[in-house]
RNA sequence: CGGGCUAUAGCGCAGCUUGGUAGCGCGUUCGUCUGGGGGACGAAAGGUCGUGAGUUCGAAUCUCGCUAGCCCGACCA
């Protein structure tokens, strides 16, 4: 992309709107703009993010062997006054009528319409289980939305739904959400730490809720060092092999790590007090299992292999999505801006021309962008008549991992400045080198 | 939902106390110089002063209502 096509409308002072790091730099990098308290929209270069973390997500939960689908955000109300949670919800929900007085609703979630699916098509064991997803726009009509998208009304969300005949299949389901949430996380760069949670209203005996540590997060956890340091890694996992991932279950999720809703100060002193640690989290995900809550109330049954009709077992499991940016900035940024994991980066690289206008640095430039495009390297290309500076700034703030700064000076001696944003180091290089260098990195994402 | 605050040019703000010509910085446009970390000089465009009523000869300014947004708290992915 070249910048003097593209829609970048950043900004050199922080609207006023903004008090939390994330949420600055993301307006200023011109990635969202407010439309209305805790909705936004999303702006070219913001869209590209979301759209990255989305593939992600996708690709871990299709690994898992998890199928992915597509709910509407309205509801009717009749599946949630079957629930009951029409009324247990409250004032968080949407409702809305439609031009024949029937009472609808953005949906906050889907356990009702899901189960609804279900129970219209599977009724027999033999068709168990089912793991289905979808990443949907929810609504949750917050008392006080703030800090931009970590705390909208609107919000895009995974959320996955698992259907099993008995309580230890569903267990196993749990598993393979927390491992497929382990390595959704470590691929977009993220410490999450999985610790013990409170079921809300969705409810549930077992839950864990995922983690970033950070200074704005609005939790405050207390946990025992030892599980900053566990990490999944690129270890090969089966998720059909219900003891691997019942293993990897234990080895995170052993060691103290609990939310201040679940806080045990009697446990957290048993902790070895070197290790014991108290912060603040960023939450982007919660697993749940919660058994036969909602397949009893709403009749979602299956005959087993008895020949009597038994409530399936149910979990639901939810990523943030869009929150997550917001949790990617707080967890990684500069004075400067955004500091972008290659993982999830809007651009793979920038191109800064510092001398616009001259034949022979446009004349590289241009060839070094038609061969990182080709290459899929996602180059954003900055052929604005700018001055250098400028264009480092703009640069910076936007945060993309690698930056080629091609000049006059430095073509006279046949090299390119490759810079990285996290360490500020800077290498020179002739421009094939630099390609294969960018290519190399990218390929080990 | 309790408490506090704000609304004036695209963004950040001053002007309001004490009513009378709407201003500054950044950004934008044009020109000249400049050219490796937000450069300099000159010129220009851009405003229903959130909204409705009231007071007044006259309201950005005073009064009342409404709306929107922000911050702290409680609540929440």
């Amino acid at each position: 992309m070249r910048l003097s096509r593209y829609f970048l409308p950043i900004l050199k002072e922080t609207p006023s709107e903004a008090s939390i790091v994330s949420h600055r730099l993301m307006l200023r990098a011109g990635m969202i703009r407010q439309a209305s308290a805790g909705i936004y929209s999303w702006l070219p270069l913001g869209f590209k993010v979301l759209r990255k973390l989305e593939n992600i997500v996708h690709e871990e939960q299709v690994r898992a062997g998890h199928i992915p689908m597509l709910m509407p955000t309205l509801q009717s109300a009749d599946l949630w006054r079957e629930s009951g949670r029409y009324d247990d919800y409250g004032q968080e929900m949407l409702r809305i009528k439609d031009r024949h007085d029937r009472d609808m609703l953005y949906g906050p979630t889907n356990e009702e319409l899901i189960t609804d699916i279900f129970r219209n098509s599977i009724t027999s064991y033999k068709q168990l289980p089912q793991t289905l997803y979808h990443i949907q726009w929810k609504f949750r009509d917050e008392m006080r939305p703030r800090f931009g998208v970590m705390r909208g009304r609107e919000f895009l969300m995974k959320d996955g739904y698992n259907f099993d005949l008995t309580k230890e299949d569903a267990l196993h389901a749990y598993n393979r959400h927390l491992v497929s949430y382990l390595r959704t996380y470590e691929r977009m760069g993220l410490k999450a730490i999985p610790m013990r949670a409170d079921g809300g209203p969705i409810g549930g005996d077992y839950t864990h809720e995922f983690l970033v540590l950070a200074d704005t997060g609005e939790s405050e956890v207390f946990y025992d060092s030892d599980v900053t340091d566990l990490t999944f890694g690129s270890r090969e996992i089966d998720y059909d092999d219900v003891a691997q991932c019942q293993a990897v279950l234990e080895e995170f999720t052993t060691r103290y790590a609990r939310t201040d809703e679940t806080h045990d100060e009697a446990l957290y002193a048993e902790i070895p007090e070197e290790r014991r640690r108290t912060a603040r989290g960023i939450e982007v995900g919660q697993i749940f299992y919660f058994g036969t809550k909602y397949s009893e109330v709403m009749n979602a049954v299956v005959v087993n292999e008895n020949g009597e009709r038994v409530p399936v077992h149910m979990g639901s499991h939810g990523i943030g999505v869009s929150r997550l940016i917001g949790a990617i900035i707080e967890a990684s940024h500069d004075d400067k801006g955004i500091i972008w994991p290659e993982s999830v980066t809007p651009f793979k690289v920038g191109i800064v021309n510092l001398k616009q206008g001259d034949g022979e640095a446009d004349a590289a430039c241009n060839a070094l962008y038609k061969e990182l495009d080709a290459a899929g390297l996602e180059p954003l290309y900055d052929d604005r008549d700018e001055r250098a500076g400028g264009k480092f700034a703009t640069m910076d703030l936007i945060g993309l991992p690698w930056r080629l700064t091609i000049g006059p000076r430095g073509l006279k001696n046949g090299v390119v400045e490759l810079t990285s944003r996290k360490t500020g180091i800077s290498e020179e290089l002739v421009p094939a080198e630099a390609v294969a260098r960018l290519k190399a990195i990218y390929a080990a994402i």
